[in-house]
DNA sequence: CTATAGATGCCCT
DNA sequence: GGGCATCTATAGC
């Protein structure tokens, strides 16, 4: 089956609903060049807005987080740990300021792209299995920001697909990776 | 395999 | 100035 876009009212929910089905689904950047490159959704993790301490938005919008107060669908990149990019997709109504952190790709496409990207990657797998590892292997820094997924910029686009795979009936859930509060809540969901 | 330290810069208080 | 939705190399088992 060819892959089809996910369309943005699926998206219109929120973060903790959207995220588990999520995976499976196809994250794709085709990039100013010419190269395009893929993989498999594998791990994800929610975060709401206001009301969640855990968010960027946990605290009312800043200039940082102005994309999450966006559309579902806006794609939210953040610059952290003075050299990482993660990867966010907004989700819900407007304003609801959630998203979703896609945390890790199973590479499927465009993978000697990704090695070049990679060079601490010894190992395929090690290619985009975090975070800030997936948006190196995937081309995604600032200029992804504030996007809508699909949409063009002069550097490329982003892209969110479903090829028919259905999401794991049984994902791995858990509190989220890396934060220091909120940490009992079980937004971090893993295909098994 | 786990544990730990260091890198490195921006955002927000 | 504190803290950060992280990654990598290295050390030890």
């Amino acid at each position: 089956m060819r892959a089809k876009r996910v369309p943005t009212p699926a998206l219109v929910a929120h973060a903790s609903e959207v995220a588990p089905m999520l995976l499976g689904k196809i994250l794709r950047t085709d990039l100013a060049g010419g190269d395009s490159r893929w993989g498999r959704i594998v791990e994800v993790e929610a975060y709401g807005g206001i009301d969640d301490p855990a968010s960027h938005a946990g605290r009312g919008p800043t200039p940082r987080n102005a994309p999450m107060y966006g559309r579902a669908g806006t794609v939210y990149v953040y610059f952290t740990y003075g050299m990482h990019w993660c990867a966010n997709i907004v989700t819900g109504e407007t304003g609801d300021a959630q998203a979703v952190l896609l945390r890790a790709i199973e590479p499927l496409g465009g993978l000697d792209a990704m090695r070049a990207d990679r060079p601490a990657a010894r190992r395929d797998r090690d290619l985009a299995n975090g975070p800030a590892k997936l948006c190196q292997a995937l081309g995604i820094g600032a200029w992804a920001n504030g996007l809508a997924l699909g949409a063009a910029s002069g550097m490329g686009r982003v892209l969110l697909l479903d090829d028919g795979t259905a999401p794991p009936a049984n994902p791995i859930v858990g509190p989220r990776v890396g934060i220091s509060v909120a940490r009992d809540t079980p937004w971090r969901f893993r295909a098994p």
